[in-house]
DNA sequence: TTGTATGCGTTATCAG
DNA sequence: CTGATAACGCATACAA
């Protein structure tokens, strides 16, 4: 019996209108993305597990990109109101903003956070050690022989960009190394940013030996830097990079990095969305393992 | 008047249900974006221009990759039906595909096609002259003094591979070079294809003095493939590529590379798309200028 | 300007 | 299992 009425939505091919599901039930099937313009592949990999978790579910992603989460928060949380969404996806550093949650919990619309550093147990959340990784980076540096170590950070409303910067700082301090001020270059997350910052780096003197950069499009840059004053990657200088995306093994020398997965963490964000539209209680704070990769492009210092 | 009700919607942070009001306009203000797995620096770029356009409006965006759209039609057919979508951005190769344009058509739901290669006017699309700028490529190399020349091919289900392909074609025959089937091999649009596909040029004896990818990621695993074999790019092998993503400027050498204007076209597929929302005409098929960017990938053969 | 009826396509409820 | 009815929140049309 259930099998005819099947079919006859085959032969008639009707399928339901989600509009006036959505208003009986109060659903409208999409999930939102909310991040802010990150480097491209962070955007790649976060969207890949979202949508990978979603695949042959009813739900569908709606991606907002947003200019400025703090600047705007008065026109994002608009934003959030009229999209009618069943339930967001926080990517940093839209993940620590305190107004933005208490706006969708008030609104009784499920979220998850990834990578948040702030205002943790105010909603579940996936996220790795950044700290404990960026201090991984640096002992690999240490350990190769590097004393004089350049760091480019990452985009300072990013909170990762200092949780990376006081684990890199650990390792330095534990090894009995000087960070000094003028090895600490601002960056943005973007190549442009890393190019302008390693540059400045390598005009010091003397330069570096090694540049830690907080990100893998930032890491490419340093070496397109070192390239252009005519200096050989690993042998002049060291580069590591964080995030092991795509372009870390599109550049060469391929990057020594730390792989931070962020598209299973995306996966479990997304799950866990799932399961608290199921109905299910809010689960806590995930930690995913980073992992050192060390590729080609880190060796240890000339000696000189 | 129209003030106060303004001012009383504020206070009471009221915002109008969108499943009611596309419920009785049956509007549902989502626009789909539909693209197959392709190299991440594309879906990103198409993604900016859409979003782009889309700033501002009210519409929002569904992302929609698919497996593979030849293979499924009927899956991804039933996927629109379902998902109430008020307009559909067709990314290659859904672009070219007649059952689905033909179903939009029949749901009355607006769509415009990028850089389709087949089918014309069989809706709305913006593109480039693949053909003509492919041409463009091979002549640069010829000019530089090539005449052994490797080409990676994209993927295979994508028309743009063939249209490449012609060109090139075309190109050498002009100039009086034949180009031996052995020099042809296939990629899929990915760096680990291109890789692949590269390293079986590089084991040729002799070897091409030039490599002709079809896409950035594989001209940047191409030279991957030429450090391996401890080749300098561009004394001992040129190599070109084709979109000037991202990529080509983060590899060492620089790629000289075709410029795709691939946000542009998104930005204005999108547009059209507004457009015929508003319940103006189809507009026809739009051609955007592409450009050879000569960078630092190229240069003579070596004499020998 | 204000009020009141109707319909959009679905789900849920209750009667038959 | 079938049939009828209300309700979801809004827009439209009409009357007051």
């Amino acid at each position: 019996m259930k099998t005819r009425v099947r079919e006859a939505m085959r032969a008639l091919r009707y399928h339901p209108n989600v509009a006036a599901q959505g208003l009986v039930r109060s659903r409208s099937y999409l999930i939102g993305l909310v991040y802010e313009k990150p480097s491209p592949s962070y955007v790649v990999e976060l969207q890949k597990g979202a949508l990978e978790r979603l695949h042959g579910e009813r739900f569908r992603l709606v991606v907002l990109p947003v200019e400025s989460v703090t600047e705007r928060e008065e026109e994002i949380i608009a934003l959030l109101r009229s999209a009618a969404l069943d339930a967001v996806l926080l990517a940093p550093p839209a993940s620590d903003n305190a107004a933005l949650m208490r706006e969708l919990r008030d609104g009784g619309i499920p979220f998850a956070r990834i990578s948040p550093t702030r205002l943790l147990g105010q909603g579940p959340s996936v996220a790795m050690d950044d700290v404990a990784a960026a201090q991984e980076a640096a002992e690999h540096l240490v350990t190769l022989g590097h004393t004089r170590i350049g760091v480019i950070k990452g985009d300072p409303s990013h909170a990762a960009s200092d949780a990376r910067l006081v684990g890199t700082m650990q390792a330095l301090a534990t090894a009995g190394i000087a960070l000094h001020p003028e090895l600490i270059e601002a960056g943005l997350f973007t190549f442009d940013s890393g190019l302008a910052a390693a540059r400045r780096l390598l005009a010091l003197d003397p330069p570096p030996s090694a540049i830690l950069a907080q990100n893998d499009d930032m890491a490419a840059a340093a070496i397109t830097a070192a390239r252009e004053c005519g200096l050989h990657v690993p042998e002049d200088l060291s580069v590591v990079g964080f995030d092991d995306s795509d372009i870390s093994r599109v550049v060469w020398p391929p990057l020594t990095t730390i792989r931070q997965p962020v598209q299973d963490m995306a996966y479990r964000a997304m799950d866990m969305l799932l399961h608290m539209l199921k109905g299910e209680p809010e689960q806590g704070d995930v930690h995913l393992a980073h992992e050192l990769m060390i590729r080609r492009s880190t060796a240890p210092p000339r000696a000189d």
